[in-house]
RNA sequence: CGGGGCGUGGCGCAGCCUGGUAGCGCACCUGCUUUGGGAGCAGGGGGUCGCCGGUUCGAAUCCGGCCGCCCCGACCA
C-alpha cells in the first residue's frame, strides 16, 4: 500500500478528551474515529489489525471444530421476552413501520437457541459448535476509553451444544484450549480467571483478561492463581488481635462513627473492629453484614453468598430494627448475622465493636460467645494477602474473553430438547463463548505502546514492513524505494510505502507512531553502501541493514523472523 | 442516574468576565527554495462560534431551554 492512496489521518496532538492510551494512540495513529458516544469506525489501517485478530480467532475456532454461520442484528423482542431478557436496560428496543417490537442484539443465545430447537431432535445431532463474528449493540450507561467499551462492537460469540454434563465439560476445556492459543498468538500477557457467573445462572465461568492500565476490571495475581477480584479468595493479612475479655465492655465513642474514628479514639488498629453492614434483600429480609474493620464488603461475593440481590439498608430501617447508624454492631442485634471468614477464621476474641446504643462501642466481642453468626467469604480481596502462601497483586484488567457454562438457561424457555437413546425428552445443555476483537487490538496497543506510539506485535500490525523512502521524487533513494517496494510486493509481502512528499522528521515519526514491526529506511545515506536500513519497532532496535538487489526479499523475510 | 468539565475551520486552542460581526499554531492549496528526525519564503482557501428562543440598534460573548461529548462514581448478560 502507498501511503499517498491511503486514508490514514495520523495526528501530532492527542484528541482533547482521550486519556487511555488505546484511545489517543488509535485516534493519532490513524487507526479509528468516532461518531458518537461509543460508536467507533475503523478506518483502513485499524481496520486490518481488526481483522487480523479475526483471521487469528477464526482460526482457533475453526481448529476445535466450531462451524462459522452469521445471524441477524435484529430480532424480534418476542423472542428475549421467552427468556426473560427484554427488559433489561442495555437492550436496544425499537419499531418498525408497522409497529412491531423488535431489539437490537446484544448477543446471540436467544437466535441461535431458537434455531437449534427447531433444528435438534435426537442426541444423534449432538454435540454442536456454532460460532459468528457480528455486531452487539448495548446501551451502555457509560461508553469509556475509545474502543474500550462501546455501545457497537463486533464479537465472536460461540455456542456449544451438548446432551449432558460431560459433554459441556469437554465443549467447555475445547474453547478453553482455543482460547489460550488465540490470546498466546495475538502477543497478549492474559490471564484465564474464575468469574462470577452472575445473575445468568450457569454453573462456572472464566474470563480472559488482559492487564492494563485502562482496564476496567482487577484481577487477583499470584504464582499459580488468578481470579477476578469480584470472585477472589485469600487468606487475610492478620492483624494483632484485641485484648480479649470475659464479657464484653462498653466503651464512650461520643461522635465517633466511622471505622477511623473509632479506631483512633480507643487507639487500636482498625483491623481490631468489626464492620457491620446492615442490607436489606430482594426478599425484604434485614441482614447484619460483618467484616473486619480494615476490609470491604464485595457487593458481587455477598449477592453469591445471600443468593439473591440486596441493597443497603436505608438509615430508617437500620434505627428501627438494629440501632442508631454508626453504633451498630453483631452482639445483641436482632437480625440474622453474616460473618466474614476473615473474622470468623482467626477464632479469637478481642473484637472492638458498635454496641448499638448511642455514642457506645463495645471491647473484647468474641463471635460465637457473644453473638450467633453464619461464616461467609464476602469480603474484597487486598494486595498483599496470601494464595498457597504468595502475596498477591492487583491489577487492572481488560476482559478480552469469557467462557460460561449456560446450562439449560436458554433451552429449556426456548424448548430446545433432544431425545436420548431411551428417548426420554432432554433439554440441550449448552455454553456460550465470547471474545472481542476490537479489544484485542486495544489491549495490544495498551500493552506494548512506548512514548513514541504503538508496538504492534506481527500477529495484528496492519503491515510487516513500514518502508520509508525519503528524498523526492526523482532522486536516486527514491527510485531505489520504489524499486525495492515493487520487489516486496511481488514477494507478497504485506508492506506499507511511505512514498509521500514530506521531509524525513515526519516520516520517521508517522512510522513509530503507527508501530508496524519492522521498518525499511531509503535514503542516500544507506543508498551509498547499496543498503535499507532496517530497524525493529520493538525497542526501537537497529537491525542489521538490508542489502538492495535481487536477495532483498529473502533478507527482509529473515529480519522479520526475528521480530514477535 | 449523581458529581465535575467541555462544545469556536480537519486537529489543538485563544477570544466570552467587560456585547461592536472571529483569531493563533498545526494541517490544507499554489509557486519557489529545502530534503536523515515534524523546513523556509511568498500568496491563498476553509468557520451556521452545538441547536432553539430571549434581551439588545447590535450576541461567539448576556439570559433561558435543549442537544452533544469527555472524566469520576453508580451500573455493566
Amino acid at each position: 500500500m502507498r501511503m499517498t492512496e491511503l486514508l490514514l489521518p495520523t495526528e501530532r496532538e492527542a484528541p482533547a478528551d482521550a486519556e487511555a492510551p488505546s484511545h489517543v494512540l488509535g485516534v493519532r495513529a490513524g487507526l479509528v474515529r468516532q461518531l458518537g458516544a461509543g460508536l467507533w469506525t475503523w478506518l483502513p489501517a485499524g481496520f486490518r489489525s481488526h481483522q487480523r485478530a479475526i483471521a487469528i480467532v477464526r482460526e482457533e475456532m475453526d481448529a476445535i471444530g466450531g462451524q462459522e454461520m452469521l445471524m441477524p442484528v435484529i430480532h424480534p423482542r418476542e423472542l428475549w421476552r421467552r427468556t426473560g431478557r427484554d427488559e433489561l436496560d442495555e437492550l436496544f428496543k425499537l419499531e418498525d413501520r408497522r409497529g412491531a417490537r423488535l431489539v437490537l442484539a446484544m448477543t446471540h443465545e436467544e437466535s441461535v437457541t431458537f434455531h437449534m430447537a427447531q433444528l435438534v431432535r435426537s442426541y444423534r445431532d449432538l454435540p454442536k459448535i456454532l460460532y459468528h463474528f457480528q455486531v452487539k449493540a448495548r446501551d451502555e450507561p457509560r461508553p469509556r476509553a475509545g474502543v474500550l467499551r462501546t455501545r457497537e462492537f463486533v464479537m465472536k460469540d460461540a455456542y456449544s451444544f451438548d446432551r449432558d454434563e460431560a459433554g459441556l465439560q469437554e465443549s467447555y476445556d475445547k474453547h478453553v484450549v482455543a482460547y489460550d492459543r488465540i490470546f498466546d498468538r495475538a502477543g497478549l500477557e492474559w490471564y484465564r480467571v474464575e468469574s462470577d457467573v452472575g445473575m445468568m445462572g450457569g454453573s462456572g465461568a472464566h474470563e480472559y483478561m488482559a492487564p492494563c492500565a485502562a482496564g476496567e476490571n482487577e484481577v487477583a495475581l499470584a504464582p499459580g492463581y488468578a481470579a477476578n477480584v469480584e470472585v477472589a479468595r485469600a487468606e487475610p493479612r492478620p492483624v494483632p488481635p484485641g485484648e480479649p475479655l470475659a464479657a464484653p465492655l462498653e466503651v464512650s465513642t461520643p461522635g465517633a462513627t466511622t471505622i477511623e474514628q473509632v479506631a483512633g479514639l480507643l487507639g487500636v488498629p482498625a483491623g481490631t473492629l468489626l464492620k457491620a453492614y446492615p442490607v436489606v434483600t430482594d426478599g425484604g429480609d434485614l441482614r447484619l453484614v460483618v467484616v473486619r474493620g480494615d476490609h470491604r464488603v464485595n457487593d458481587v461475593k455477598l449477592r453469591n453468598a445471600l443468593r439473591e440481590g440486596f441493597r443497603p439498608a436505608h438509615p430508617e430501617e437500620i434505627e428501627r430494627r438494629i440501632g442508631p447508624p454508626g453504633f451498630i454492631g453483631p452482639v445483641g442485634a436482632q437480625v440474622p448475622v453474616l460473618l466474614d471468614e476473615a473474622v470468623a477464621a482467626a477464632r479469637v476474641g478481642g473484637w472492638v465493636a458498635g454496641a448499638n446504643r448511642p455514642d457506645a462501642h463495645l471491647r473484647g466481642v468474641e463471635p460465637g460467645r457473644d453473638f450467633a453468626f453464619e461464616a461467609v467469604d464476602v469480603r474484597s480481596v487486598e494486595a498483599g494477602d496470601l494464595v498457597g502462601g504468595h502475596a498477591i497483586r492487583i491489577e487492572p484488567a481488560i476482559e478480552v474473553g469469557n467462557i460460561f457454562k449456560l446450562g439449560t438457561r436458554y433451552s429449556e424457555p426456548l424448548g430446545a430438547t433432544f431425545l436420548d437413546e431411551a428417548g426420554v425428552e432432554r433439554p440441550i445443555i449448552m455454553g456460550s463463548y465470547g471474545i472481542g476483537p476490537a479489544r484485542i487490538v486495544a489491549a495490544s496497543i495498551e500493552q506494548h505502546a512506548d512514548e513514541r506510539g504503538i508496538s504492534w506485535p506481527r500477529a495484528l500490525a496492519p503491515w510487516q514492513v513500514h518502508l520509508v523512502g525519503l528524498g523526492k521524487a526523482g532522486t536516486p533513494e527514491r527510485a531505489a524505494a520504489d524499486e525495492l517496494y515493487g520487489a516486496l510486493r511481488g514477494a507478497g509481502f504485506e508492506v506499507l510505502y511511505d512514498d509521500r512528499a514530506g521531509g524525513a522528521g515526519e516520516k520517521l515519526t508517522d512510522a513509530e507512531l503507527l508501530g508496524c514491526p519492522l521498518r525499511l529506511t531509503v535514503g542516500r545515506r544507506a543508498l551509498a553502501d547499496g543498503n535499507a536500513e532496517a530497524q525493529a519497532r520493538r525497542g526501537q532496535v537497529a537491525l542489521e541493514p538490508v542489502p538492495l538487489g535481487d536477495d532483498a526479499p529473502a533478507v527482509v523475510a529473515e529480519r522479520l523472523g526475528g521480530l514477535v
